[in-house]
DNA sequence: TCGATAATTCCAAAATCATTGAAATAAAGG
DNA sequence: CCTTTATTTCAATGATTTTGGAATTATCGA
């Protein structure tokens, strides 16, 4: 869980979540997110072993890509037994069946 | 995100979330984890900054509950923009319309 | 008002974590 | 085989987090 817990890590997961199966070599994550190699490396190694992302290699590029199964697990563990029969169900704008995917809407929380 | 990211907090945040809208006195809580007062109260802390708990005060109790919306929230950034056109929508196991909270069977996550 | 209870804040020590450059490894292409 | 490119590992350094005891604040009941 804490694999998420700094900034470059999440940005790093973030940017693969949205890119998908195909993925990113290592080079390109640390151009876009502007690190050194070896920093990255560090980060990129920290959510491997989460188990959050996969690696294989292509030629002479690592290219990493998430694990979304991975990621399920993550947020089911979250609201594993969700306060039976009061909480979640009834959360304000977020009850009336509508799945907890359906939330990534609105783009600008301040949480993470 | 990070206030997920250190173990006691994690396991106060799942407690609470378990626990619904009734919430725990932080006194329970600090008896539920076995932790001095005065560390579980520097994680609540926490919690609350970063907006995943509430508190209100009952007689001389201060009471936590969980903000579930902020947790739809979370989960929401975690997930946003999943892969346009290939990755969320075809997790396996998780793909077919189910929605992510329908996630949360298996107890046996070894990820957080 | 006093004493007891519930929690918090303060603070310094201890522990953990992130960052880096330089050296090592791995694959590709001459 | 030697060079280039892509990435990782290592070890040191610095920064941030966590911890728990003592002092403090707030509420209750008699």
């Amino acid at each position: 869980m804490g694999a998420l817990a700094q900034d470059h890590r999440l940005s790093a997961y973030r940017l693969l979540v949205q890119t998908g199966h195909a993925g990113l070599a290592a080079g390109a994550i640390a151009e876009a997110l502007d690190l050194p190699a070896s920093s990255l490396s560090f980060h990129l190694a920290q959510l491997q072993q989460a188990g959050l992302i996969t690696q294989r290699r292509d030629g002479r590029s690592l290219i990493y890509a998430p694990d979304y199964a991975a990621m399920a697990r993550l947020i089911g563990y979250l609201t594993e037994n969700c306060s039976r029969g009061t909480g979640c169900g009834e959360v304000p704008g977020y009850g009336e069946g509508v799945p907890l995917s359906g939330a990534a809407r609105t783009g600008e929380t301040a949480i993470p």
